[in-house]
DNA sequence: GATGAATGAGTCTTCATTCAT
DNA sequence: TATGAATGAAGACTCATTCAT
C-alpha cells in the first residue's frame, strides 16, 4: 500500500503543497474580511463578496471558517495579537529615558496602529460590542488591557525614578490614549468626506500631543 | 345562566385596539429607533422590534418614516441638534472666567451627551459612516464642528484675555475633546461587559482631565 | 318637535342635498376608478389614489364600495350596462336600409365605445377575466352577448330580406366584430407609445372596414 | 433492541434534497411563470407559486432571473422571438399560390400561437402595456410588426401577381389580424366561463374568415 | 479540497381594510 | 357621514448556509 513515488529516504517536508495552499488561503481569506468588515461592518458585509475577493467560492470559505460570526472572530483575534506582541518588544528594546519611551509609545503606535487598517478593527468592535459581547471581552483583555499595562508600565517608571511628577497613572493613561484612538477612528469615518483637518497634519498633531503629555509630567522645579 | 356580575345597562368597557396619537407617535417610534439602533446598530435593528417597543404595528412606522433608512437620519438628525442648540445656550449663559467656563464646558458637555444615549448615536454614526456618507457629513458639520467651534470660542477668549497660554487651538481641542468622546462611546461598549474601571470614577475622570487641560493651559509664570 | 323652518306645503325635494351628494359621491368614485383601473389593470391600482382622485379620503370609499372587487365590479355593471341599452335605442330609431344600419351600427360603436375609456373596460375584463370569473361571465351576457344579439338582428335582416347574400351570421359577426375590438384595445395599449399607424386614420379604417364587410354580403349578380 | 428490519450493509437510498440542473431550470421557470402569468396577469402572480410549481425554492428563481420584471420580460422575449422566426421559415417554405399562402399564414398562424398558450402572452402585454412601456414597444416591434410585415409581404406579392385586386394593403392586414388575435384571446377568457360559442367550431370559424379574404381579395371577373 | 447551485428563514415594504374620532 | 391613523397579512427580495457534484 506504499506509493512507490513517494521518496522515503528524504523526509517530506513540513508544509507540503496542499497544505501551504490551505494555510495561504487561511490568511487570504482573512485578509479579504478584514477590508470589507472595516469598510461596511459585520451586517453589511456578504460572504460573496469576501470569497470573491480572495479569488474563491462562496463553499469554500466554509471550509475554513464555520461561519461569519466565526471568520469575524477570526479576525479579530488572529490579526490583532500577533501584532501587539510585536509592539511591546519593539518598545523594549528601546533603551531610553522614560520621557523618550513614552514619545515613542506613541509615535509607534500610530505607525503600528492608527495608521494602518487595524484601526478599522478597533472602530468594528466599538460598533458591534453590543452584538459580540465575548470578542468585545476578548478584545478587551487582550488589546486594550495589555496596551494600557504598556503605557502604565513606562509612566509608573518614569514617576519612581524622580523623572515625571506623581499623578493618577489610571486617569492619565485613558486620558492619553483617548486621542489617538479616536483620531484613528475618525480618519476612516470622517477624514475622507470632510477633510477639513487637512491644515492640521498627523505630524503637528501627535508632536502637539507628546508636547502636552510630558507638560502634563513636568515636575515642579 | 345569566351571570349576574354582567351589568346589562352599561356596556363593558372595551379596550380599542388601539389610539389616535399622531402627535406622540413621531417621538415614541424615535426614541424606540435610538435605543435599538444604539444597541445593536443599523443592520441588527429590526423594524418589527421597532414598531412592538413603540407600542404600534409594523405598518404604522411607514407612516411616520419612509424608510428604514429616513428612520436612521431622523434620529440622528432630530435628537442631536436642538440638543447642541441648548448647549450652547447654557454655556452662553455662564458668566465667569474662562477657565471656569473651559471646566463648565466639559462637565456640562458630559451630563448632556457623554451620560445620555446620546452618545450611543455618535458611536452609530461612527460605525456607519462608510455606509451613510452623507449622513456623516451632516453629522459632521451640524454636530462636531458646532461643538469645536463652541470649545475653540472658549479657548481663543482666554488667550487673548491673557488667562491662558498661547496654544494651537485647533490641535488642543481635538485632545480634548476626545477622552470624553471616547470613554462616552467605550462605556456603552464595554463597561457593562468588563467593569474593570469602577476604581476610576467618571468623576475623578473628569476632575483629572479639567486638571490636565488646565495646566497645559497655565501661562508661565 | 317640528321644525318650524321647514314648509310643510311644499314637499320636501326628493332628493335633500345629503342624499344627492352621496349619490354624486358615488359617481366621482366610480369615475376615478375606471380611469386609474384601465389606465394600471386592477391589482396596480390603489385605492388611495382612487379617492384621492375622487377628493374623498380612503375611509370614504368603503362607504360606498365593500371592497375593492366590489368597486371594480361596479366600474364594469354600473358603467357598461346603460350605455349599451343607449347603444341599442340609437340604432333602432334608423329608419334606412339594412346596408346602411350595419355601417351606422359600426360607426356608433366606434364612437359610444371604441374611442371612449369603454374599450378601457373591455380589456380591463378581458385581462382580469381570470381572475374573476363572475364578472367575466357577465360582461358577457351583459354586453358582449346584448351587442352580437344587435348585430345579428341587423345580418339577419338583410338576409331575410333578399338584401344581403346568406352567410353563416354567427361567423361573420364574430369575424366583424373582432377588428372594431382590438382596435378600441390596441390604441389604448399601443398606440401611445408606437404611433406607426398615423398613416392609417382611424377614419380610413372603418370605411375599409365597411366596404369589406358590404362586398362580403353583396348577393351575387 | 436492534431492529432487524434495518440492513447494516446497505445505506438506505436516501433521496437527495436537490438537485444540480443548471441547464433546465432556465427553461423550466420559464414554463411555470408562463402559465401563471397568462392565467392571472402580472401582478396576481406570486414568485413562490412560480418556484413552486417549477419545483425549485423561491430563492433559487433569483439565480436565474434578476426581478419579477426581469422575470416577465424573459417570458415575452425568450419564448415569442424563436417561434416567430419559425413560422417565417415554414410559409416561405411553401411553394405555392398566394391565395393559398394566404390561407396557410392563417391556419398556420392558428395552430402555432391562437391555439397555444402564447396567445396567453399576447393577452399579457396588452393588459400590461400601460405598466411596462418598454416592454410593449419590445413586443410590437419583435412581434407584431414582423407578423405584419409576413401578411403584407403575401398580399402584395397578390397583387403585384394580378392574383389578388387591389386593396389598402395595411388596412387589410389589420382587419385580417384581428379576427385571430380575438379569438385567441377571447378563447382563454370567455370560452371556459361561458362555452356559449361550441355551435361555432374553431374549424369552422376559420373557414369562414379564409373564405371572407379571399372573396374580398377576388379580382373583378 | 473546491465548487456553486440550491435552500429557506428572515426582513423590508406595501396596501386593502378597519375603526376611533 | 367623513376622516385618516392604525392595522396586519402578504409578498418581493436577500443572503448565510448546505450539499450534490
Amino acid at each position: 500500500m506504499i506509493d512507490p513515488q513517494t521518496p522515503l529516504s528524504a523526509p517530506a517536508p513540513r508544509t507540503p503543497r496542499w497544505e501551504r495552499r490551505k494555510e495561504s488561503r487561511h490568511a487570504e481569506l482573512l485578509a479579504a474580511a478584514i477590508d470589507l468588515f472595516v469598510e461596511r461592518g459585520f451586517a453589511a458585509t456578504r460572504l460573496d463578496e469576501v470569497a470573491a475577493r480572495a479569488g474563491v467560492s462562496k463553499g469554500t470559505l466554509y471550509l475554513y471558517f464555520q461561519s461569519k460570526e466565526d471568520l469575524f472572530k477570526a479576525v479579530v483575534t488572529e490579526t490583532l495579537v500577533p501584532l501587539l506582541a510585536d509592539f511591546e518588544r519593539s518598545l523594549a528594546a528601546a533603551d531610553t529615558s522614560n520621557a523618550e519611551r513614552l514619545a515613542l509609545f506613541f509615535r509607534v503606535w500610530w505607525e503600528r496602529f492608527g495608521a494602518t487598517r487595524l484601526a478599522g478593527i478597533a472602530k468594528l468592535v466599538l460598533a458591534e460590542a453590543g452584538n459580540f459581547p465575548e470578542l468585545a471581552r476578548f478584545f478587551h483583555q487582550e488589546v486594550i488591557a495589555r496596551n494600557d499595562e504598556l503605557l502604565r508600565g513606562i509612566v509608573q517608571a518614569g514617576i519612581d525614578a524622580g523623572e515625571f511628577r506623581s499623578v493618577n497613572v489610571q486617569a492619565a493613561c485613558h486620558l492619553w490614549m483617548a486621542p489617538l484612538v479616536l483620531k484613528a477612528i475618525w480618519s476612516r469615518s470622517f477624514d475622507v468626506l470632510c477633510p477639513v483637518d487637512e491644515q492640521l497634519s498627523t505630524e503637528q498633531f501627535l508632536a502637539e500631543h507628546v508636547t502636552f503629555v510630558l507638560a502634563s509630567l513636568r515636575p515642579p522645579a
